[in-house]
DNA sequence: TTTCATGCAAATGATTTGCAGTGTT
DNA sequence: AACACTGCAAATCATTTGCATGAAA
């Protein structure tokens, strides 16, 4: 189970690459991290509204956190990215189509799925990207 | 190794689902076929000036032979969709980040890996998209 | 004070849509 | 003749940028 994040620990982590603390990425932090499941960059700013976060200004602290590893981007939507914070190690996402909750699971078998086959073909992979879709555990009681 | 596509084919699937056969689709169809790698849908317009494709119709037509099962849409870049010619079976894509190539593989264990994951997570998986980006065999040989 | 960050409004760029004319069946 | 398909131009919509102002270091 990967360990949930901390505002003030991603704040510093911030600081600590030279970024600067400032109210609006506060906002976003701590919003953001009260999340569960995924949002987009609309989504988020509309929320953000209270604190006078402009449209911009979302965007550009939803890539620093990308970029700093706190929230990952997601492809599921073909007009719009999602976002959904993630935990510190690899892994890999379950998308619930009826819910739209996103789990995150990391499996050592996958990895090393992944890896045998890319040495099968010589291919020398450095990153990988695995979304599931399908039904999740909960909406499969509902149903 | 998945079987190559063949314009006639793909032509006669459309009709065979009530679609039309047209010069811009006979046009797409066989532009596609002979590309190998990626695409995006602004690249394939302006290989399709000759023939006088509207944007427009570009899209549409993506749109279309995605769904067919033909292409498949990759969400490698943020901007923007790519295309790559799709062979029959369900498999993953290599992507090189030096050449741009993309390969497909399909590897069982790659497979059982995610369906183990998802049965031990209680997860109903429908589908799931696989994106290794790394250097392609050929690439490592030239550095 | 020196830089970095912000909000705003305008710009960009991919994708979509309305529509009247055209090609397929 | 019906009606799906097309090109065009205008419309959308997410994301980006230029810039003057305000806030952190």
């Amino acid at each position: 189970m990967p360990r949930q994040r901390d505002g003030e620990r991603v704040l510093r982590q911030l600081s600590a690459r030279g970024f600067r603390e400032t109210e609006a990425r506060r906002a976003i932090v701590e919003t953001i991290l009260h999340k569960d499941g995924q949002f987009t960059a609309r989504q988020l700013h509309e929320e953000l509204e209270p604190w006078d976060v402009g449209r911009a200004t979302v965007f550009r602290t939803l890539d620093l956190l990308v970029e700093l590893g706190v929230l990952n981007r997601l492809h599921t939507d073909e007009r719009c990215s999602s976002y959904v914070v993630c935990a510190d190690q690899h892994h890999h996402h379950l998308v619930c189509e009826r819910c739209g909750t996103v789990q995150e699971v990391s499996d050592p078998r996958i990895e090393r799925a992944v890896r045998a086959m890319a040495v099968d073909v010589g291919f020398r992979a450095r990153e990988h990207r695995l979304e599931i879709v399908g039904i999740c555990d909960q909406c499969q009681d509902v149903s």
